[in-house]
RNA sequence: CGCGAGGUAGAGCAGCUCGGAAGCUCGCCGGGCUCAUAACCCGGAGGUCACAGGUUCAAAUCCUGUCCUCGCAA
């Protein structure tokens, strides 16, 4: 079939790698518009566009979609395809266009943008991947065919998009053949069981150590890559890259100390939590490059600190 | 020209305000103590202080330019 794909980031990238690879074709790639970005406040182009560049395909970076139907109708395609494209799909495109969607949940739960890290958040164990018809509302059409997937405990928000996108392309393959036969089939959404997840914002990584250890873990986990979750010490931020439960550790003294005491040790940085000690793998300070937690105390000596309230 | 931080031994940092013998923590090599150790003690190697100019009797330190890294904001 002649495919439009829809989408823009490292998701959309991986679901579009493996369509090119398959037996059908994809016309041309629809992501979001140049932005400044960075330092410098340069124009950026979305990376996908390089990939889309590569393969000699046209890329469409529209501002407002809905202003571009008649761009759309002179588009040689049966079927549009969207992988996290970050905006609504307005419903004049849909009239025109039938629209496939990967979605990386179990639909009906955690309709929205931030599905891998709500799940994260949670602590959730398993996850999964919904292949679904794209229709106006968010993330409610009727679904084509869904797969569970494990969360690792080591598993991030790095990991889970590669091993979503990539379960996602294979179903996606899947169902585009099926609707290729006119076998596919569709379910409804069972509207009781849906769940809504809020978009994530930068403060929202501020790590509260009156918390349990477990749940600072997970915000670590979804929060990995983008935005990254920070506390502060002495007035220096640190961005915490890579975390995990300090499940073997015995000091019961140290235990003691409250929530936010960073825990005395020559080559692991520990710091107490409301329940349970959190144990910093990966960490970032000011003007400083990402190291492991050994190296970062190389420079950082804490004595008897605690995090900033 | 969006705002800001930084480049000093293999790693992470201090020193720069106020120019005057290159330091700390870790790693590495060797030795010691130990049943033993990521513990402890002793010793050692390893640096054109990012690069290029300038000021000075003297520059990691002050001035100018260049390159690179990172954070914030959007």
């Amino acid at each position: 079939m002649k495919i439009l794909f829809f989408g823009t980031p490292r998701f959309a990238e991986i679901v579009l790698q493996q369509l090119l690879h398959s037996h059908h074709t994809v016309v041309g790639v629809v992501c979001q518009s140049d932005k400044p970005a960075g330092r410098g406040n340069k124009m950026k182009s979305p990376h996908i566009v390089q990939m889309a560049k590569e393969n000699n395909l046209p890329v469409f970076q529209f501002e407002r979609l809905s202003e571009h139907i008649d761009n759309f109708k002179q588009i040689d395609c049966q079927l549009g395809v969207t992988a996290s494209y970050g905006k609504y799909i307005p419903k004049a495109l849909l009239d025109i266009l039938p629209i496939v969607n990967v979605h990386p949940s179990m639909l009906p739960k955690y309709r929205g943008g931030t599905p891998i890290q709500s799940a994260l958040l949670n602590g959730d164990e398993v996850t999964g991947v919904t292949i679904m018809k794209t229709n106006v509302g968010m993330d409610d059409g009727d679904i084509y065919v869904q797969q569970k997937l494990e969360i690792l405990p080591e598993d991030d928000y790095v990991s889970m998009i590669e091993k979503t996108a990539s379960l996602g392309a294979k179903l996606l393959l899947e169902t585009l053949d099926k609707i290729e036969n006119n076998t596919a089939t569709l379910t409804p959404q069972d509207e009781t069981q849906a769940t809504k997840v809020k978009l994530i914002k930068k403060e929202d990584g501020l790590l509260d150590f009156s918390a349990s250890a477990a749940k600072l873990v997970n915000k670590v986990r979804a929060f990995s890559e983008s935005p990254v979750a920070y506390f502060f010490v002495g007035g220096e931020r640190i961005k915490v890259h890579k975390a995990k439960l300090a499940t073997d550790f015995e000091n019961e003294e140290a235990l003691l100390g409250k929530a936010g005491a960073i825990i005395p040790n020559k080559k692991r940085f520990l710091i107490q939590a409301g329940c349970g000690v959190f144990e910093i793998l990966k960490c970032q300070g000011e003007g400083g490059k990402v190291l492991d937690a050994s190296a970062f105390l190389n420079g950082h000596h804490f004595k008897a600190m605690v995090v900033d309230a």
